[in-house]
DNA sequence: GTCTGCATTTTTATATACAAAACAAGATAA
DNA sequence: TTATCTTGTTTTGTATATAAAAATGCAGAC
């Protein structure tokens, strides 16, 4: 017995706590909610124009997220940031996406090869500041730069591994956006995802690996060293 | 200016959100709640005496567990099961654990090995079947193999790994579960946890991880030859 | 018979009102 | 001072009422 089909499921129109959910997580990874800041919800029921229900719906997923803490009784407060906290961040992106990445390669098919050149071809003709002469973001590059990297792993045939994959990669994407954003300009990132790119492409997995996790760690050294992120109040 | 501390805090007094989320959760990993079942809110606010807003809370937790679905504007429904996606499961946990008692063996330490043995001394102790004759679970023993597990991994040094790890923990306890019990009943898990430990103790890392993985593959497999899990509708 | 359109019922999602807990400041006692 | 108690305010968390969407059932058309 089939019936109209589900408005909502086809035109995308989401409920309120779940464009909420968007909006937050966007502010959160773009830096703009302060770490360790509380989250009150009366003021965010202004700032965002609604009520309180879908609010706390919306922080409660975030919480699984790790973009938000929870504390009992005393409601959300954005999550804090570490030294300690972006080094383990990092050392699990590392030992996920090297199984991601061979996984994709071993299981390499011509659809995925074609899929990784167009995402790189995006990425590298994008540029990551919109001045030459001063840092300036632009906002296209990050979701390019994010689609090459899940190009990468999308093979690894696991729900789940991408998912935990996808999770670390929003950390990363926070703490970079809260760092100096001017510490980019000075580092060949672009040769760092050609060279990236061509390992995958020729099958040289440890090779692959090998620049996937120098390219996590060397983003994680410059933002470690950034004076003005981890300043001890 | 230090105050008298949280009450919450201290006496473990949750919300209502939260023990409504543990609650569900129990539930839901005991195989209390049919895979892909229909949770109507009113229906559940009736069941667990509490209104709409918290079980909104603790279903949206548990849609980040995995445990329940949320589809838009139709509300929620019991994560479903699959042979595809237990053998994902399977395969997550085995690269993830794999790679946290790598790390756990590598930065061992006294405290680390007295904890384990304890672990096992407790699980092994308890028996996994209240009566001799026939299979009838035995409540104790879960959480025991549980900490014997997490005792394993638990010096990897990554929160976000452990966390991963005890997310697909839950998904296997939930299919484990949802399986016939009896099937176990067969098994020698006793001396496959007891060598285990052996190669864990004595260093040997990659009889460990072997035996590990095979351990996770072994119960997959048993479980997914049930007849009655993954009948076809 | 099967499909389509409309009205009714049910359920989900949101706003608001209320209760309970945490917080803040001042007063009192050691 | 330093700690403890009291009281008023703010904020969190929960219940309930309302709006909005989906499911259901039936009548009529083909």
């Amino acid at each position: 017995m089939v019936r109209t089909p589900a408005l909502a499921s086809l035109n995308g129109a989401a409920t309120r706590a779940t464009s909420l959910y968007d909006q937050l997580r966007a502010d959160l990874l773009g830096g703009e909610l302060e770490p360790a800041s509380k989250l009150a919800i009366e003021a965010l029921a202004e700032r965002y124009a609604t009520s309180a229900t879908p609010l706390r719906e919306a922080l409660n997923r975030l919480v699984s997220d790790g973009l938000v803490e929870r504390r009992e009784q005393r409601g959300f407060v954005v999550a804090g940031i570490s030294e300690q906290d972006l080094a383990e961040i990092t050392q699990a992106r590392c030992w996920l996406e090297a199984i991601a990445l061979r996984e994709s390669m071993a299981a390499r098919s011509t659809a995925w090869e074609e899929a990784l050149v167009l995402a790189h071809h995006r990425l590298a003709r994008t540029p990551r500041s919109l001045s030459d002469s001063q840092f300036e973001d632009n906002p296209d590059w990050e979701p390019l730069h994010r689609a090459f990297h899940r190009a990468l792993i999308s093979g690894c045939g696991s729900r789940w591994l991408l998912s935990f994959c996808e999770q670390l990669a929003d950390q990363h994407h926070r703490y970079r956006r809260l760092s100096a954003p001017r510490a980019f300009a000075k580092r060949e990132v672009k040769s760092e995802h050609q060279q990236l790119l061509e390992a995958a492409l020729a099958g040289r997995a440890d090779e692959a690996v090998a620049l996937l996790c120098q390219h996590f760690e060397r983003t994680a050294r410059i933002i470690r060293d950034d004076p003005r992120l981890f300043a001890v109040g």
